[in-house]
DNA sequence: ATGTGTTATTCTGAGGGAAGAATAACGAAT
DNA sequence: ATTCGTTATTCTTCCCTCAGAATAACACAT
């Protein structure tokens, strides 16, 4: 009827844990820009401990590194994006966005009735 | 390439705010099966109180009634679905499962080069 | 009246997760 | 050598959620 309820989905990607999803490629994104993982996760007001848990999970899990980082240095180092994270955040991006096409197309013939 | 890797998807519909999810449609099938919230709860190791506020904000942001419910009687009473809850509960999985099999299908192709 | 087993509702106590502190290591520049 | 700002890592503290307790109301049976 009205168009008040709306489909929310999260993606993630399962291993034999879980190893990629929403908070993982928002963090790849912002380092991507920043090239930085203190200033990704500070732009996201998340702490930078985890953050870096986050990404040390995700990577234990997927196999393969996400971050290439330096440390030291005169500005002190920074990370930027793995080739393979690269791809893998290209991916992802892709994939969700054809998700969410989909469902918003589904949404309203399967809750027309009753929503 | 190896079937490692495989996608999860959470569906949920939010009005204004959240308003259901697979936490309250878990909790609606059982409520279906054991004609009782308690009942239902205790199955999924859910406490009772959590059961009840779960459903009553669901039904306060959907805006219309999930439980009809009975109190006091030999038996003490109980609960079962609503026949709004009955087609959204219906409506939602059939577009749970669309979106699962869509998922599925893209996964491969979305991943194929990097997972 | 009393007993029974549920719904309905609030409160408290404990556990898990997240934020932030603390510390170490690093390497380029000065 | 010292400074600087990052990565890397662990630890402690706090908050929030959740489970479970407690209490009330209910209505049917006996």
């Amino acid at each position: 009827m009205e168009k008040k309820f709306r489909p929310v989905l999260t993606v993630r990607i399962f291993g034999e844990e879980k190893c990629f999803g929403p908070g993982v490629a928002e963090l790849l994104r912002r380092v991507r820009s920043e090239k930085s993982l203190r200033a990704a996760s500070a732009s996201m007001q998340m702490a930078y401990s985890k953050a870096w848990t986050v990404i040390r999970n995700s990577e234990a899990a997927l196999g393969f590194k996400l971050l290439v980082s330096t440390t030291g240095g005169k500005h002190g180092g920074g990370a930027t994006l793995s080739p393979e994270a690269e791809k893998l955040l290209a991916a992802y991006e892709g994939y969700c966005s054809a998700l969410r096409r989909f469902a918003e197309e589904e949404f309203s013939a399967a809750f027309s009735d009753i929503l």
